[in-house]
DNA sequence: GTGGCCCTGTGA
DNA sequence: TCACAGGGCCAC
């Protein structure tokens, strides 16, 4: 579930209870869990948190290995995993995946908190690498434009050279990185777009009005610290508050908030999706 | 392009 | 009991 605010939220909250924190007494509670960088885990022990960032929906910390090298942690949540700072006294659960201890110094002989990876669906996974890897990686080679660093036009020009529904075109991270269902969803219909409408049949100035909104609702949800459907928490324990806002995601068979008709169910990019007859064309 | 798969919890 | 939640990948 969490898509590009909600990452960014967590990256936000967590960034302050790990940023030049040393890492000690690393648990992998699930070996398939770490995808990758088996034989770096080594490094990590007594490695310190330079800081925690986002790219597309990865949460991705950059660390400092125990020889002084960068190395990084790339955490991709899927839907139900969970980034969380814990004290010490709090155990692992039956879906705790990774923890480690965060210690304030090098030479502070007691951690302070414990970082933990927690995932009920067991989708989500961390890649540890180094910063050369990452071009090798086909997900993040192929991965698009970040849509609030571009301009309307130029997310516009991506979406126009994709063919296909436009839902879909959306839901590809090549083309549009960190986009999900929710903001899918909600973007189309603030755009007046069917979710099935082929992106060759839409105008170019639609498409940049379009990118126009997806920037506008993400940037909104980040403002409300992310959508909290079920699972989604930030790094403190907090829900988001953007659930409240949405137009159409999980609102079918409801009245549409513009026009009254009752909000159509469909199945677009083998994905729930729910829109308005009336409002989007 | 579409549908199955990974996986568990939830709600009808 | 079973459909559903769904990101990304893979086979068809």
């Amino acid at each position: 579930m969490p898509e590009l605010p909600e990452v960014e939220t967590i990256s936000r909250t967590l960034n302050p209870q790990v940023q030049g924190r040393y890492v000690k007494n690393i648990h992998l509670l699930s070996a398939k869990t770490l995808e990758t960088g088996r034989d770096l885990l080594p490094l990590l022990e007594g490695a310190r948190i330079e800081k925690s960032r986002r790219r597309a929906k990865l949460l991705m910390l950059d660390v400092r290995d125990n020889t002084g090298q960068p190395l990084i942690a790339a955490f991709h949540l899927k839907m139900t995993g969970r980034l969380f700072v814990h004290p010490l006294d709090v155990e692992p659960h039956k879906h705790t995946k990774i923890t480690l201890d965060l210690y304030p110094s090098a030479s502070t002989p007691a951690p302070e908190s414990r970082l933990f990876f927690d995932d009920v669906r067991t989708f989500g996974y961390c890649r540890l690498m180094r910063p050369e890897q990452l071009p090798e990686w086909p997900f993040w080679a192929k991965l698009g434009f970040e849509p609030l660093e571009h301009t309307p036009e130029e997310l516009a020009a991506r979406l126009a050279a994709k063919k296909g529904r436009i839902k879909n075109v959306l839901l590809d991270q090549t083309v549009i990185a960190g986009i999900g269902n929710i903001y899918a969803d909600e973007s189309l219909f603030r755009a007046g777009l069917r979710p099935d409408r082929k992106s060759e049949t839409i105008p170019a100035e639609k498409l940049v009005s379009l990118a126009g909104h997806i920037q506008e609702i993400l940037q909104e949800a980040i403002d409300a610290c992310g959508s909290s459907i079920r699972d989604y928490r930030d790094a403190e324990g907090n829900a988001g508050a953007f659930q409240n806002k949405f137009n159409v995601y999980g609102r079918g068979g409801e009245a549409c908030k513009t026009c009254g008709s009752t909000l159509a169910s469909a199945r677009v990019a083998g994905r729930g999706t729910v829109y308005c007859e009336t409002c989007q064309k």
